[in-house]
DNA sequence: TATTGTTATACTCTATAACTATA
DNA sequence: TATAGTTATAGAGTATAACAATA
């Protein structure tokens, strides 16, 4: 990183300066039927949202995706989970699953042994390095969410919380029936 | 694809099959903090929905990514729109434009020329075929997000619009001040 | 034969830097 | 010298398919 940037609690990240021309009006542009489609507005705030994430994370190295912040506290919180069970949480197959959890052991964060029930199955374990950072990742977690969504109220947030779970038990942790 | 899906208004899309496994427990396990962290309900509700909307769009060919739909869109609705420009509200850098642009001159839907008053810079405009396939595009964008918030009551998507609003207008098109 | 996990490939996106052409 | 756009590279994510070990 060439710039430090100081923790600014008010304006997480924006669009990054260099982004924006500088001999062309960027502020007469229509956004065609964007303007009022609800997955426009999702995505963009999403990937604004990852990469104040990123940025945040990068500090102890879990950076760059959803997924190693959430093996990690998972790994902690349900010590001898197996990849497979990690990967329909994390919503990756188990290919992807297989090369996080490579990196994350090559880190030295996570150790795997394999199940005596299940030979096939491996459990996954923190190392003491892995729990050592377990509170600062809560903490840097918790505190990029706090800021991020801190534009809105309280009691917006907790609409959009709910908002978000509705669409969460809808689409993504649907017991499915066939 | 090996299994064509057939149209499900009710549930558009959801973690695919196989990624669930079947000799272990899904369901008791732990998210740790993540069951109350704003941040993750977002990111992994969008990664869905993304999935979704990439499903829908291939049959265009402009799967992958939010960036080509609103490419075209946007490059429809602003005749002579520049790269830079565009690039700034797809949130890519130049470069990153560069290829997405070059893409869709190789598929024939866009055509650049350059600008007579200012020579560095090219004008953007869809070509016929480009022009052919926009009211397609707008009606698979407009039913994909339709159906994939249809979840939710109309109250709750005019919520859910201003909630995302609040975010994209703080931490996306923010007038910076320094 | 089915499942768990691994490896490999091809494509895309991100981030960065170096480059050109214009201003 | 600064800006618009291009090209190239390295790292990570996604999607597949083929594979080994185990059930």
């Amino acid at each position: 990183m060439a710039k430090a940037r100081a923790v600014r609690s008010k304006a997480p990240v924006q669009v990054r300066k260099e982004q924006q021309p500088k001999t062309a009006d960027v502020s007469a542009v229509k956004l065609d039927i964007l303007e009022n489609l609800l997955s426009y507005y999702m995505r963009v705030v999403s990937v604004v949202l990852n990469r104040d994430y990123d940025h945040v994370l990068s500090s102890v190295s879990l950076a760059h995706g959803t997924g190693k912040v959430s093996t990690l506290l998972m790994v902690a919180a349900n010590p001898g989970i197996r990849p497979s069970v990690l990967a329909h949480y994390v919503l990756r197959d188990r290919s992807a699953m297989t090369r996080l959890l490579q990196q994350m052991k090559t880190a030295g964060l996570i150790i795997e042994q394999i199940s005596d029930r299940e030979r096939r199955a491996r459990e996954l374990y923190l190392t003491a390095k892995g729990k050592s950072i377990v509170d600062k990742v809560r903490s840097l977690a918790s505190q990029q969410s706090d800021a991020f969504f801190g534009v809105l109220s309280g009691s917006e947030q907790k609409q959009l919380m709910e908002l978000l779970k509705k669409l969460y038990a809808s689409h993504v942790h649907v017991e499915d029936e066939d």
